[in-house]
DNA sequence: CATTCGTGGCG
DNA sequence: TCGCCAAGAAT
């Protein structure tokens, strides 16, 4: 660690700091699904889930969650892909996969007890050096530091650290700072309290420095820096895809849905089949790529039925949605294909592009 | 280390 | 409208 943060650390009253940033948190704290008790479990599955990801979205995701696998044993013993499907609409799926992976690994390892080492809690899949943090010292009282963006930005701003938070090394120059101060009379609720401060108050724009418990102890507010800090590059822009989607129907009312690759973006959720645009004509690639992937032999009855954006943090789908009747019956499909019903197809994990084109789907006649 | 991995809300 | 963002981890 460099001499100018030891200073600015020093400078801290750590007790005083730490019991004003608690205190405010007890009279303040937001009543919350997953801070009813501190069931390890339930901390888990929430920290995964509020994994960049805002409270308000997480609520009813984590509500539902818990009624439908409320143990570590309902969740290693359920069907993958209904763990998929209560993750519909919430992101970055391959979360729900690794958190049920390392649930299955807590059940048969470690008898349903989730470990509260830095060590064993670390080697679990979908468990990083945030959650671990956060698990140990929410459900556990351990005096880890659980360094994620808001307290990078809350941090940045009390020890005046000018690092680029966007890049990883940065996190460490943090975890160092939160060891220092951390109240052990408390770590849960410090913890807890610096990503509460940075979400109600500390905020990224405009914070609200007139009502911050810890005022006194900033030195950003001292300095009047608190609009600059925290540091932070930015990434760099989308790419844009143009991809043909056809909604297949077969004589039955069946439509054609196959499922993505286990790895990579939207692992294991279903489509409707998808094709990167060619150039060529719009139809004739998507009867062609029908025959071709699906060994189905489709008529295109609309080229552009519909169209529909699916904007990712680091890429843009444009899809152009054509819709096409298909004769043959029972061709042999490929594997991960297959026809589904309008009433079947709600079962599916789909990502929100598809779940929209498949919603106006189902209000055709 | 830089990139990949979703989604919805907000100024 | 659009860039930016939100309780990060895996590769």
């Amino acid at each position: 660690m460099n001499e100018e943060l030891e200073k600015r650390i020093k400078k801290v009253n750590a007790k005083k700091f730490g019991e004003d940033l608690v205190g405010w948190f007890e009279e303040e704290m937001r009543d919350l699904p997953w801070r009813e008790n501190q069931d390890p479990y339930r901390v888990w599955v929430s920290e995964i889930m509020l994994q960049q990801t805002r409270v308000d979205t997480v609520i009813p995701y984590y509500n539902r969650f818990m009624e439908q696998f409320p143990t570590v044993e309902a969740l290693a013993n359920a069907p993958e892909d209904q763990v998929l499907k209560a993750w519909e609409g919430l992101g970055y799926y391959s979360r729900a996969r690794n958190l049920q992976a390392a649930v299955r690994e807590v059940h048969e390892t470690y008898a349903g007890i989730v470990p509260d080492n830095p060590k064993d809690i670390s080697a679990l899949k979908g468990v990083g050096p945030y959650t671990a943090g956060a698990i140990l010292s929410i459900a556990y009282g351990k005096p880890e530091p659980a360094v994620d963006g808001n307290v990078m930005r809350v941090m940045s701003r009390i020890l005046s650290i000018w690092d680029d938070i966007a890049k990883p090394s940065s996190r460490k120059i943090f975890e160092a700072g939160v060891r220092e101060l951390i109240y052990k009379e408390n770590p849960s609720y410090f913890n807890q309290a610096l990503m509460e401060l940075g979400a109600i108050v500390c905020t990224p724009t405009s914070p609200s420095c007139f009502l911050c418990p810890v005022q006194a102890h900033c030195a950003a507010f001292e300095e009047g820096t608190q609009q600059e800090l925290p540091v932070k590059s930015k990434k760099k822009a989308a790419k844009t895809v143009e991809l043909l989607t056809v909604i297949a129907e077969n004589k039955k009312g069946e439509v054609l849905v196959t499922q993505r690759p286990e790895q990579g973006l939207l692992a294991n959720m279903w489509e409707f089949p998808s094709f990167e645009r060619n150039g060529t004509d719009t139809g004739v690639q998507m009867t062609e790529l029908l025959s071709s992937d699906y060994h189905v032999d489709a008529m295109i009855i609309d080229e552009e039925w519909m169209v529909q954006d699916h904007i990712f943090t680091h890429l843009i789908w444009k899809m152009q949605v054509g819709r096409a009747t298909v004769n043959q019956s029972d061709t042999a499909l490929p594997e991960q294909t297959q026809w589904v019903s309008k009433d079947d197809i709600e079962k599916l994990a789909m990502p929100v592009s598809h779940r929209k084109i498949a919603n106006r789907w189902k209000e055709l006649t």
